[in-house]
RNA sequence: GUGGCUGUAGUUCAGUUGGUUAGAACGUCGGAUUGUGAUUCCGAAGGUCGGGGGUUCGAAUCCCCUCAGCCACCCCA
């Protein structure tokens, strides 16, 4: 009896209470729309898998931060790190009766046993698309459409799109003879915007020559409007056909966006942009909201030919992105745009007369059958405390109705937002309540 | 995983060179006010000082371990 179990969380896992819930799934509603409608199609797949899927990819890096252990039947089991490898399992699975283009969404949690920061958990929440089956360029430049109306689906007008693409990169190193030292390359690159170019040249320093390393920081040290980046790129990789065809896709890429109405600050061409994982082969994308950069990337994604070939032997290109749910929320709660709503319901309709409880009941019946989301208050209490408890819990509207609103048919309905009411006639067909409190619900 | 900073009511923080019963503001609850929610006044509840061990006559304060949060590296959403 006096020993308790203290009540607490795992290091990176969190509680998720009703105020920090609702904005999270409003996120996902948003997400979920936004996909759907460029025709993606829900999918989910298992938490554990075997380990040998999520190890096959065989980085270093992901394999110590998997979480691992032996199952009760004594099998080696991981949680999935990503969405991405077990989609490749996935498709490498069912391709067959899926067909292809296949275009999937999925919404999950996934789980790295990395050290913890603000933006950063162990636990946390990504939200993926993906065009399967396809190298055409079009699933790229519908990639970063997606992404682009996400984010203004979620209330973002200042962000950018980095966007580079790996053949570049590639088409560089083949040049420069650094292809077998590729992944290092990259991952040095990746930092540059962060740690600057001496710091990014000393680490290139210790696998290229120097000339090879100049080579590649005056890649990335491109600067100046999209164009003009994608002028200067000629010359340097003249006479690589991967490079040059990379500079093709950039360019194809940037057109195409500018003449989908993507406004040109929010793209930029950025060959410094290498993503660390290794799978991708081609366009790359990064996006950093201009308000909070330093939070890193909100979502990325890219393009990767040959994501199943570890599972399966028919080849199939791919391309998409991932929405950093957890990484995005932590942002709009630092930047205050997360509104302080606990309830999930519109209209309180408080307990103030006590022997009408029937009369009450009746009238939030018939408002949640016309579609309102109707709490009544489970208690009669001073009418104060309970348009203070709407208050707190962010209802839009209230309706009092007391013994003297009774026994005239009438209803005051009162806008908490302004604290204005106004008394209508209150009848079965509750229409005219209906036509007051539209233009109240619709504020939100 | 490595290194650094931090941890005191629900929240934000005070707390003197180690000293008796750990404070404030806001929030919460009750009342003034059995018909109107961010004002005012009165009152109340709420703390194993993150947890464990040690030094000491005495620890929120000093030391060690541990847990958690934040920051940098690493990597990434």
């Amino acid at each position: 009896m006096s020993e308790r179990i203290q009540p607490r969380t795992l290091k990176g896992f969190r509680d998720y209470p009703p105020a920090a819930m609702i904005p999270r799934e409003w996120i996902i509603d948003t997400a979920r729309r936004v996909y759907r409608s460029y025709g993606f199609s829900p999918i989910d797949t298992p938490a554990l898998e075997h380990l040998e899927i999520l190890t096959g990819k065989g980085s270093a890096e992901t394999d110590k931060q998997l979480y691992r252990f032996q199952d009760h039947g004594g099998r080696s089991v991981g949680l999935r790190f990503d969405l991405t490898v077990p989609l490749a399992r996935f498709v490498a699975q069912h391709i067959q009766q899926l067909g292809t283009p296949f275009k999937r969404y999925q919404i999950a949690n996934v789980w790295r046993g990395e050290n913890t920061q603000r933006g950063r958990y162990r636990e946390f929440m990504q939200c993926d698309f993906d065009t399967i089956g396809t190298a055409s360029a079009s699933a790229d430049i519908e990639t970063v459409l997606v992404i682009n109306d996400l984010l203004v689906a979620l209330g973002f007008e200042h962000f950018t799109m980095r966007v580079n693409n790996r053949l570049v990169l590639n088409g560089l190193l083949e040049k420069l003879g650094l292809t077998a030292q590729a992944t290092h390359v990259l991952r040095a690159l990746d930092k540059l915007a962060k740690v600057g170019s001496e710091t990014v040249a000393q680490e290139l320093a210790a696998i290229a020559t120097p000339a090879q390393a100049a080579a590649v920081l005056e890649l990335a040290a491109l600067i100046g409007d999209n164009e003009s980046i994608l002028a200067q790129l000629q010359p340097l990789l003249a006479g690589s056909p991967l490079g040059e065809r990379g500079i093709g896709e950039l360019t194809d890429l940037h057109v195409a966006l500018r003449a989908a109405g993507v406004p040109p600050e929010r793209l930029q061409l950025d060959v410094s942009i290498a993503r660390g994982l290794d799978y991708y082969t081609g366009m790359v994308v990064e996006t950093f909201l201009d308000e909070l950069p330093e939070i890193g990337s909100v979502c990325s994604g890219g393009r990767y030919d040959n994501l199943t070939q570890l599972y399966a032997k028919q080849e199939l290109p791919g391309v998409g992105a991932s929405l950093g749910l957890d990484r995005l929320l932590a942002a709009m709660e630092e930047l205050g745009r997360l509104p302080k709503v606990q309830t999930t319901a519109q209209v309180l309709i408080p307990f103030f007369a006590a022997e009408c409880r029937d009369r009450y009941l009746a009238l939030a019946s018939r408002l949640r059958g016309r579609g309102l989301r109707v709490e009544f208050y489970p208690e009669p209490k001073k009418l104060g405390k309970q348009l203070q408890y709407a208050n707190r819990q962010g209802f839009l509207a209230a309706l009092i109705l007391g013994d003297s609103e009774f026994a005239a048919q009438q209803c005051q309905v009162k806008n908490l937002a302004t604290g204005a009411s106004q008394t209508v006639g209150y009848r079965e067909d509750v229409q005219e309540i209906m036509d007051a409190l539209q233009p109240i619900l619709a504020t939100s």
